[in-house]
DNA sequence: CTTGATGCAAATAGTTTGCACTATA
DNA sequence: TATAGTGCAAACTATTTGCATCAAG
C-alpha cells in the first residue's frame, strides 16, 4: 500500500484506486504474465468497478514509467508484466500456455556481435521460443 | 508462370488469377517483406482487381503451404516473405523501417540448449533485434 | 457444369479515444 | 476546486467471415 503509492507518485503518476489495484495485482506475486482482459476480469471478480479501457489506459502509463514491460507474443493479446529490472527472455508451453523466463548471457552477447557487425546499436530485441514439453505433449 | 503455377499445384491450390499474382509479386524480387496492405495496394496499382480479404485468404493459404512465411514485428500488421527454406531471424532498423535478415548457428544452438534444460523441445521461435543506425539516427 | 475461389460488406478482436462526470492533490 | 483520471460507448485497425457470384478443372 504504502509502497505502492510512492512507486506511482515516482512515476509522477496520481495514486487513484484503478492504478493501485492494478499495480497491487501485478506485486502481489500470484501470476506474473497478464492481459489487459485479464486484469479486467480478476478487478470485477473483486467488485471493483473499473472499466475495460482504464485498464488499458493505466498499462499503457505503466509502460512508460517503466513499472510494466509490454510484450507482443502470439495470440493477438499484449501481455504485461512486472518490470523488476533484469532483462530475460520467454519460452512459452505451446500445449499449456505457460510462459517461462529465461536469459542467456551468451545470446545476448551474440545478438549485440551481430547488430554491431551490420553497423547497428540494438535499441531493443525479442526472443521467444515456442516450445512443446519432451514428456509428451498432453498434459 | 510455369513456375508459379506448378508451385501453386504442389501445394493443392487452384491456379487463380489473384494466387498467381501475389505469388509472382513475392518471387520477382524486389521487396521481400510485405504486409497484407502492401500487397493490396500493389495490385490496385497494376490494375489488378484483387480483394483484400482475398489477399488475407491466400496469404494464410500460402503460410499454410509452406510458401510464404507469417512474422508478427511489432506495428500492428503482419509481415509476409518467401519461405526460402533457409531460415534466418531479423534486425529492424526503427528510424528506416529496413528488415535485415540474419542466421546464427551459436544463437540458434543455444535456445536448443535452454529449451533442452527445461525439458522442452523448440517448435518454433521469433527473435526480432530492434536497432539503429551506429552512424547516426537520422539517416 | 460443379465446386472451390473471389469480391464485397458486415462481423470480429484488440485496443484507443471523445466526452461528460468524478475524485485526487 | 481545478484538473487529471475515469467509465462508457463509439471509433479504429487488422483480420476474418457470410454470401451471392464467378471461374478453374
Amino acid at each position: 500500500m504504502e509502497q505502492e503509492s510512492k512507486e506511482l507518485r515516482k512515476a509522477g503518476l496520481k495514486v487513484t484506486h484503478p492504478r493501485m489495484r492494478i499495480l497491487q495485482l501485478f506485486e502481489e506475486g500470484g501470476v506474473r504474465h497478464l492481459t489487459a482482459e485479464d486484469i479486467y476480469r480478476r478487478m470485477l471478480d473483486n467488485q471493483e468497478d473499473i472499466g475495460l479501457a482504464t485498464v488499458y489506459r493505466v498499462l499503457t502509463q505503466f509502460e512508460a514509467a517503466g513499472i510494466v514491460v509490454k510484450h507482443n507474443f502470439e495470440g493477438g493479446q499484449a501481455v504485461y508484466e512486472l518490470d523488476r529490472g533484469e532483462h530475460h527472455d520467454h519460452m512459452i508451453d505451446v500445449d499449456s500456455g505457460k510462459v517461462i523466463e529465461f536469459f542467456s548471457e551468451e545470446i545476448e552477447r551474440l545478438q549485440n556481435d551481430i547488430a554491431d557487425k551490420h553497423g547497428y546499436v540494438i535499441e531493443g530485441h525479442s526472443l521467444v521460443l515456442y516450445v512443446r514439453s519432451k514428456g509428451g505433449r498432453r498434459g
